[in-house]
DNA sequence: GTTGTTGCAAAGAATTTGCAACATA
DNA sequence: TATGTTGCAAATTCTTTGCAACAAC
């Protein structure tokens, strides 16, 4: 946890690993606000605005990995490997998705459009196995 | 046009028949505020909130797709059928793509997981012919 | 010791809401 | 006429910023 920020060229402080902490063991997307009502919930004292700041920097560092929720931004714990999501919209679970398919295709349209491409997502949203009735 | 808005469920008056205008004849997309500032300098007088309540009831009609910039969302006319975006982010055009690829990923995905797919995104984001340098 | 980080309060920006006047059907 | 829509101003909400105190290296 603290080598990956160190790698990032960020300094280990007790606040970036209470955010990595908190998010590192759930499954579920969490905002700036989310967060900063868990540290307050246990105690922790935490300003909102380095919540926010934390947040920023690990998604940077590709720690973290960001879904937008209806005008506020979530975070979610993530691998380094690139990947996409199965996103639960009823429990905010992500899980990752591996595939090589999307790949392909995104190889395949850069090239007939004559596109530089810098990014790409891919993202299922519904409700998972637990939430579907 | 306005039989989409009827077809909707919308009443079709002046503004959201000018908001369907000015979104109908261009290929990037537009923030509310940057259809409001369309509308100031032509002249035109239109509420900014009455633009906000335009653009959301027509993506909710299917008229418009919505993508998320930095913190705004923007939007763009959109054709009826299933399509994914070529989005670049230097001058904000979407181009709409077909991909049977993707459809079928997504099925196999839902199925393997057992979930419930209410709704899925592809998107590619870079420049464009005309922008890459 | 340097320099990046934090916390707070204030500022900013996008968006929403209440409500009376109004337009559409 | 009945009901959806508009416009304005005020209120919300998320997020960012300035800056002095502070902690990491």
């Amino acid at each position: 946890m603290e080598t990956e920020l160190r790698e990032a060229g960020l300094r280990v402080t007790r606040q970036r690993l209470a955010v990595l902490e908190t998010l590192k063991d759930r499954t579920d997307a969490l905002s700036a606000q989310d967060v900063w009502a868990e540290f307050r919930q246990r105690g922790e004292t935490i300003g909102l605005s380095t919540v926010y700041r934390a947040l920023e920097s690990l998604q940077e560092a590709g720690l973290l990995d960001s879904f937008d929720r209806d005008g506020e931004q979530a975070y979610r714990f993530c691998s380094t490997s690139h990947h996409h999501h199965l996103v639960c919209l009823s429990c905010n679970e992500v899980e990752e998705l591996q595939a090589e398919i999307v790949e392909e295709w995104v190889g395949r349209v850069s090239a007939a459009h004559d596109f530089q491409v810098t990014a790409h997502r891919a993202d299922i949203y519904g409700r998972c196995a637990n939430c579907k009735e």
